[in-house]
DNA sequence: GGGCCTGGGAATTTTT
DNA sequence: CAAAAATTCCCAGGCC
């Protein structure tokens, strides 16, 4: 225990100190959010994204790098700092280092903790990961899980965030539940399926939300076109199916609106409080 | 019947 | 240190 500890407040030490480093540069640049992308491109997290991330996010396409746009402004702020599953082995090359003395997950001073649905939508986003879990309808912003292979990626999520037990699907899937009370992700009637909710989407970073619905904001749109050309055999073989439930989920677009305006309540809230 | 999913209360851990 | 929030544990129910 006392080795924990003392690791632990070693960790808490150098983010500090890399806190402190970062709102120096802060100060000096209006780019809050480069900044930040600055340091965590230094610890080497991430690809040659940088320039997109602070310029250009908006209209980028998705095309080979799949970095995640998360507003860091609110919700997110620890993004990856372990590359070990999105990205190659060519990351760590400059400085692995700080990968293996950083904490997964620790924060600091105001950085909240990598949350389970920003490592989802993150792994959405990450070819690597298209064997354990897909978009379903990136539009509509659902998505899920391959069943051969999702307790390995629930075992990334639980190393990831540095749990002393192995994560299994089981309680990830808990945590995933506990999401539709707030409205950040909602159960689909379909198996291994759950949907983000067009807040979190958007606040995830609409990339994909905007570029593969350019001009069809109507839910509509998912009935017609469910068809995705990701997703694999499990749906494939569905597809009727996949028709049939979405007819027997007549209340779907009901309950995606309940959703939606709760969370948008709720951040109208926490705007008004910033 | 058994495995796989899903649901939810309770407990535990982390954050504020 | 306490309250709140987030996450994990555990068990029960349903479906194929």
């Amino acid at each position: 225990m006392g080795e924990r500890t003392r690791f632990t407040s070693l960790e808490n030490n150098i983010n500090q100190d890399f806190q402190d480093a970062i709102d120096v540069i802060e100060q000096h640049s209006n780019h809050s959010y480069y900044a930040e992308y600055a340091y965590y491109e230094t610890l080497g997290t991430q690809q040659s994204s940088l320039q997109c991330q602070g310029s250009c996010c908006l209209d980028t396409h998705m095309s080979d790098v799949p970095a995640p746009v998360y507003d860091w402004n609110d919700t997110a702020s620890w993004p990856q700092v372990i590359p070990d599953v999105s990205l190659g082995h060519s990351v760590a090359t400059e400085s692995p280092h700080f990968c293996s003395i950083l904490p997964p997950q620790r924060s600091s001073k105001g950085r909240k903790k990598l949350r389970l649905y920003e490592y989802l939508h993150e792994a959405l986003n990450d070819p690597n990961m298209g064997d354990s879990i897909q978009w379903t309808d990136s539009g509509s912003g659902t998505f899920h899980f391959i069943s051969k292979n999702k307790e390995k990626l629930a075992e990334r999520w639980g190393q990831r965030k540095g749990n002393r037990k192995t994560m299994t699907y089981q309680k990830m899937a808990r945590a995933l539940r506990n999401y539709s009370r707030t409205g950040e992700i909602i159960k689909v009637r379909r198996k291994l399926t759950y949907q983000f909710s067009p807040d979190i989407l958007h606040r995830l970073g609409s990339t994909q939300v905007s570029l593969r619905l350019p001009c069809h904001p109507a839910q509509e749109d998912v009935h017609t076109q469910q068809q995705n050309p990701s997703e694999q055999s499990y749906c494939g073989s569905a597809a009727t199916d996949w028709h049939s439930w979405y007819g027997h989920y007549p209340l779907q677009e009901d309950y995606d609106l309940a959703a939606t305006s709760s969370v948008m309540v709720k951040t109208g809230l926490s705007a008004l409080q910033d």
